[in-house]
DNA sequence: ATCCATGGCTAAAACGATTTAGTCCTTATC
DNA sequence: GATAAGGACTAAATCGTTTTAGCCATGGAT
């Protein structure tokens, strides 16, 4: 039983192949085609179960109603419900998404890419790692719109990104904890070079500056990503069993760490927030149900979705004109969501 | 910019296109290309950057090298798990995923196999709706693979399926929360038809019976699929709040229902287990560290995706042949992980 | 009778690959 | 000297669409 094609209904019809794709296309009032030819058209395609071959149709037209996302990691609850947002507000626009993670590695990042392109997708929504800025230019040469999610190339601001404001949600989770009256405050951060990292880390650094609260070293831990499960843990460990003497909050800088950390409070059995106050950047259910709630700063995760996508089908649009519309960027805000761990 | 293609190279190299393939494909020893132009080719073909289009490949050869992968929704953990885990075992065949949610809705997991279809994805992972039985026959009719996860059509046992013991899991962790000495036992499921959901039901009930338990109806509680949040807490409130009364444990029985448990019996603040024993079907996060930590019958997700891959490479090599291998239906076990809920 | 519209369709090229069946040289074989 | 047998390539068909250009009636207008 193979597929049915258009031929096959233009035999069966009695017409040409040319008849049944204006005929599909909604092109046969335009192309004056006969009531009584469309509707035997509509007919036999309907009785044959015909659906357009999309490779075919992708590779005559030059667009395959696709878009590539490229996410760190899609069982990690950020990117899955990025990823749903995505993929519902893309079907608004009659798009189809295809994901792929990079689990951060620049190589695999750039073979997704590659392998994306290959398959012709229309655009792109990327949670860059380093150093993809040149990858990321050549797509754009090909005249194939790239939005950036999460992070972004600083010395690249010809590349569009929808981003939330980190260093202001950092700013003020630090503020907020200062004006608590918490002085000792630790970070755990994870090892990178990228910019949305630096700016969460420069807004602590800076904020305890503000305050003249010397920023010592020691009270931040910076975990190396290719770090196992069960390392990691140790070096938290290192750091909070410091809580309640010489560290009396602590700030982790993604939904991850976060949860990595309440494994360690959990087995160290430190009072929060009496020992240590604990605040996360990035939400996640575990937060909102521990005992006690943890205080976060929230990314509205859905509104990065949709206007990332909305960005791009922008751009999908004026695909091939010369005056490409200069969008300004796109910075959403990062709210604290105060709980009773600060 | 436009991207290079076979024949750009072709002119470039001053060969033919045949040429071209051929090296490009590593047909060239078997096709007797000279060492030099095979050399000259790949020489240019590095050059000018060239990736050879995907789908004119795909229209020629009839294979396109995807896979699609539907599930219920992204963004559940179990199933953004699951899809990782499918994702790095396709990678290591050499195949790409395509995902896509069905919203546990028949008439969109309908279209979603038709998109699929259309883009001629050479197999399907797909996490049934309720009569989807005809659809996937006719994927199977067009020699398509299709392999089920997590959920199977008791009728139709000619459709591959890869899936774990629902009824040995839940009667286990009913065995033994009966031996702990839990007797009034409350039940939380969610409204379907579906056979995985109704065998987990089924050992409930068998469990009780067999240790002349009555299974009074009032302890089970079933909530609408679509209810919202607020709804299903409220459902979910109403029965617990019998705890330390009528009811002294409650088994839930999906991730997401565990979860609203979780919220209503903070919110109650009761205390678990001497009020009420709670035991969830499917692991997460929060049951690992949630005070008290939470039972759980985990499912093998990993071993799931590999076994639901391996199993669709194994049909993918033998497509178009005869004798179709039928392979014998992949049972895992949903092992009980004690915690401190029981 | 000729010309022009217009209506109603179709032929054929094109998209970018793969693959089958040659073509055209050499060189070896009888 | 004719034939066969490689060796090193290439032409052209093909996959299933879309789209441009054009064909052939018919019916006014001139």
């Amino acid at each position: 039983m193979k597929k049915v094609s258009i031929s096959d209904i233009a035999r069966k019809a009695g017409v040409s192949v040319s008849t049944v794709s204006f005929v599909m296309n909604d092109k046969a009032v335009k192309m004056r085609i006969s009531r009584e030819v469309i509707e035997k058209v509509e007919n036999v395609a309907r009785e044959m179960g015909y659906r357009p071959n999309q490779l075919a149709r992708g590779l005559r037209t030059g667009k395959t109603k696709t878009i590539g996302l490229i996410v760190e990691n899609i069982s990690n609850a950020f990117f899955a419900t990025l990823a749903k947002s995505i993929e519902d507000e893309a079907k608004r626009y009659d798009y189809k998404v295809v994901y792929c993670s990079t689990d951060n590695d620049e190589e695999k990042a750039r073979e997704l890419i590659n392998m994306l392109s290959q398959r012709q997708v229309d655009g792109y929504i990327i949670t860059p790692t380093l150093n993809l800025g040149e990858e990321i230019r050549k797509l754009q040469g090909e005249n194939k719109p790239v939005i950036l999610i999460d992070r972004y190339f600083p010395q690249h601001d010809e590349i569009p990104a929808v981003l939330v404001d980190n260093y202001e949600g950092v700013a003020h989770g630090m503020e907020t904890l200062i004006q608590k009256g918490y002085r000792k405050i630790a970070l755990v951060t994870i090892e990178t070079e990228m910019a949305h990292m630096k700016d969460r880390l420069h807004a602590y650094c800076d904020v305890l500056r503000r305050h003249n609260i010397p920023d010592e070293k020691g009270l931040v831990k910076i975990i190396p990503y290719n770090s196992d499960h069960e390392k990691a843990l140790e070096e938290v460990e290192a750091l909070l069993s410091r809580a309640g003497t010489d560290i009396d909050a602590v700030f982790f800088l993604t939904n991850y760490l976060g949860v990595l950390g309440i494994e360690v409070i959990k087995k160290l059995q430190i009072r929060v927030p009496e020992q240590l106050a604990v605040i996360c950047f990035d939400d996640n259910d575990i937060f909102r149900l521990y005992t006690p709630t943890i205080s976060v700063i929230r990314q509205p995760i859905e509104e990065i979705g949709k206007k990332a996508m909305s960005q791009l089908v922008e751009r999908l649009r004026h695909s091939g004109e010369e005056t490409y519309p200069i969008s300004t960027p796109v910075q959403l805000t990062a709210d604290l969501v105060t709980r009773e761990s600060i």
